[in-house]
DNA sequence: TGAAATGTTGGGGCG
DNA sequence: ACGCCCCAACATTTC
């Protein structure tokens, strides 16, 4: 049994259903939580108005709030992680420090040097697994190596679940730590260097839970309207996980509750998040190139305006656009509008999927550097289980099956609204007269397309062909 | 977690 | 009535 200790958290932002708080409460008399800005991660961000900070931000005022009400405090730093943590340890005198492991790279380095100070300091160390179900030691294939396939891998992950994989770690709130021996003051968003900005999403725990109440309403149809992108009928926790303002446990127990093939398939979407997480830790040189080594020396030959283009959502193709500005104004894309634009970034455009990733990176309020890495290679065929080279997406026909009524388009590309049936999904088949009446003269309201599909697929799978052949 | 190209089949128009 | 052609509609193969 501890005196006191430190709970340090990182992206696991509540206080129920977490395993660190739930250990240290128990082991400790008295527990402080703590959450440290890291100054090198916040400078290197390039948007003084992130939407993720505010998110962040607000997450963790929830927290403070909750704490205070028990008679203790969030305490919030903001510097090197490594030394704030030391730093507070020796303040508070704490025995342990108490905290859930991460397996980023960058993660992985700076807790490995937090514990050895820790440790050099005479102060326990504890960490624990929990923002994944399994680790990849924990889901290994026959000969004792990992998974490279997915469907092999979510089998093998399935039959090795149980009941304690899924358990809730509700945290003592009697221990936590009344009355700091610290003055405890929240930094503002302009003290960290930022602007407030919308996060777009609502913010917290509290908001995470009510979010998946809702979606489990939706849950058993979700086989069906999964691949819709006007319906909005996806989960829309991908924040609250990379956040960890949910726990991936809770998600999987709500799978769990219903015997449905929506709720079936909902499951397999949280598998993915274990399976790319395994293959960022076993295999972390995807960080820097592809998955498939034939494709490493691969020279992408697209253009930089046609980069520009992306971007920006002036392609000239409606759902690729469409989905681009979304990100750009909310911070999110629907998962199937993440694989249309980055198939066309990639097999249209013939533009090195690293750029696309960068720039996802940059935008999206749930960045997750497995699952965007993983994504990514997986839609350019570079991954492991990836599209295969050959399985290029038409963006026109995706855009009819995803988008039947176009009136996702409608949302984000307004000066298409007035195009009626099918033509919203391709307007430059309409004559120059139809493009009056829809109000959206194509080469100045809209772009022309920037390049043609079908001889752009042709490239593509040259391109493809050759270095899948001659690595 | 495709789409295009190519092959096959069978109904209907026609002489 | 019958063979022939056309071409959807569907199936299979290929990328």
């Amino acid at each position: 049994m501890f005196g006191s200790a430190l709970c340090w958290i990182r992206r696991d932002l509540r206080l129920v259903d977490h395993r660190a708080l739930a250990e240290a409460t128990q082991a400790a008399e008295r527990v402080a939580v703590v959450f440290v800005f890291d100054k090198v991660i916040l400078d290197a961000l390039q948007d003084r108005d992130d939407r993720r900070i505010s998110f962040l931000f607000d997450s963790l005022s929830e927290l403070d709030a909750e704490l205070r009400r028990l008679g203790s405090a969030l305490i919030v730093q903001h510097g090197d992680p490594v030394e704030e943590i030391l730093r507070l340890a020796e303040e508070l005198k704490v025995e342990a420090v108490f905290w859930n492991a991460d397996a980023e790279p960058y993660a992985l380095k700076r807790d490995a040097e937090v514990h050895r100070r820790l440790v050099q300091a005479g102060v326990a160390a504890k960490h624990y697994k929990d923002h994944v179900i399994f680790t990849a030691r924990e889901v290994r294939n026959q000969s004792g190596g990992p998974f490279r396939v997915f469907t092999p891998y979510s089998k093998a992950w399935r039959a090795r679940l149980t009941e304690p994989d899924v358990q809730d770690f509700s945290p003592n709130p009697e221990r936590f730590w009344r009355d700091l021996p610290v003055t405890v003051q929240m930094p503002t968003l302009n003290d960290l260097g930022f602007e407030r900005s919308d996060p777009w999403l609502e913010p917290g725990p509290r908001a995470a839970q009510e979010r998946l109440n809702r979606f489990q309403d939706h849950i058993d149809g979700y086989g069906q309207n999964r691949d819709r992108v006007d319906l909005g009928r996806t989960s829309g926790l991908s924040v609250h996980l990379r956040h960890g303002t949910i726990s991936i446990r809770a998600c999987v127990r709500a799978a769990q509750a219903h015997a449905t093939t929506g709720a079936e398939k909902w499951l397999s979407e949280l598998i993915w998040r274990d399976f790319y997480h395994m293959i960022l830790e076993e295999f972390p040189q995807v960080v820097e190139r592809p998955f498939r080594s034939e494709y490493q020396q691969l020279k992408w030959p697209g253009k930089p305006a046609h980069f520009e283009a992306w971007c920006i959502g002036q392609t000239g193709y409606p759902i690729v656009d469409a989905g681009m500005r979304c990100l750009r104004a909310t911070g999110w894309m629907h998962n199937r509008l993440r694989m249309i634009t980055a198939m066309f970034l990639t097999k249209d455009l013939l533009i090195d999927y690293r750029l696309g990733e960068a720039h996802f990176a940059r935008w999206l309020l749930d960045f997750d550097l497995a699952s965007n890495n993983g994504g990514w290679q997986w839609s350019s065929s570079m991954g492991a289980d990836a599209q295969p080279y050959f399985r290029i997406f038409n963006p026109v026909l995706q855009s009819a099956k995803t988008d039947p009524d176009g009136e996702f388009i409608r949302q984000w590309c307004p000066e298409l609204a007035g195009f009626a049936g099918d033509q919203i999904h391709w307007p430059h088949g309409a004559s120059l007269m139809e493009q009056q009446i829809a109000g959206c003269v194509l080469g100045a309201d809209y772009p022309h397309p920037i390049v043609d599909h079908a001889v752009q697929r042709q490239l593509a799978l040259a391109l493809l062909e050759r270095t899948d052949r001659n690595g």
